[in-house]
DNA sequence: CTTGCCTCTGACGTCAACGTCAGGTTCTAG
DNA sequence: CTAGAACCTGACGTTGACGTCAGAGGCAAG
């Protein structure tokens, strides 16, 4: 497929998937006239990609970390780096967790009214 | 305390700190001189900043939150606001959660002699 | 009183992940 | 064959959360 295919299909922009390719997370074989031509799995692994960049992870650190996802790279280091990476997400689901909880908490106290909230409601609808 | 203790305690920048009181952020009492002065829950109001931060907020988002979050604002509009940031939050956590899964079906194959992986374990270490 | 650290206000620099525009080529439908 | 959509390569613009530098004033210790 070409390049238009693929970013409506993986839900990216155009611009995006060049960016991708000039960051060498994202290869595509070119035709004659030099368009690029991309397999079916090309969608897979943008959305990959994007799943990576949601988790706070650049885009150099992608590229490192793509290989050893490809199964191309296998070396105590690469599995190290996986690791490190793996664990980073989770803490940041654990802060993100903490996050949620405090402001479960405030919208909690929000709608109870019996806190002191009460006096800003009556002074909204006095 | 002044700034650059608050900074210290809050574990962040001086600039950051500035920055935040641009941004309407954080308030700051000034002595005759002109130097900012903060009071004890300045850290914990910086640190809620960072939670908002990390969590992928704007500062224009955290300035409309902060006001709900002291309670100095409870409208059913700013009830919703917060709702609203909260569920982003949760999504976050889900998205997350599915990355850290994909990453860890990844480790798992490439720990497992029995996979496609040894071929490459092979090359490298015959 | 002066040395040295802290603080102040501008104001320009940075970095990543694209957006956007220019100017030109290529593909496809009719 | 021709119009219009899609594609190409530069290359400059954007945005947010600060970093950093310049020039000047403030404050505690000796």
């Amino acid at each position: 497929m070409r390049i238009g295919e693929l970013a409506e299909r993986a839900g990216v922009s155009v611009r995006a998937l060049r960016y991708y390719e000039e960051q060498e997370l994202l290869a595509s074989e070119r035709s004659a006239s030099g368009q690029r031509h991309y397999r079916e799995d090309a969608v897979d692994r943008v959305q990959l990609i994007q799943m990576l960049y949601g988790a706070g992870l650049s885009s150099k650190t992608v590229a490192e970390l793509l290989p050893c996802v490809d199964a191309k790279v296998n070396t105590p280091e690469s599995r190290a780096r996986l690791a490190d990476e793996r664990e980073r997400i989770n803490q940041q689901i654990i802060d993100l967790t903490r996050t949620r909880d405090r402001l479960d908490a405030v919208i909690e106290l929000s709608q109870s009214p019996a806190s002191g909230c009460t006096i800003v409601e009556e002074a909204l609808y006095a």
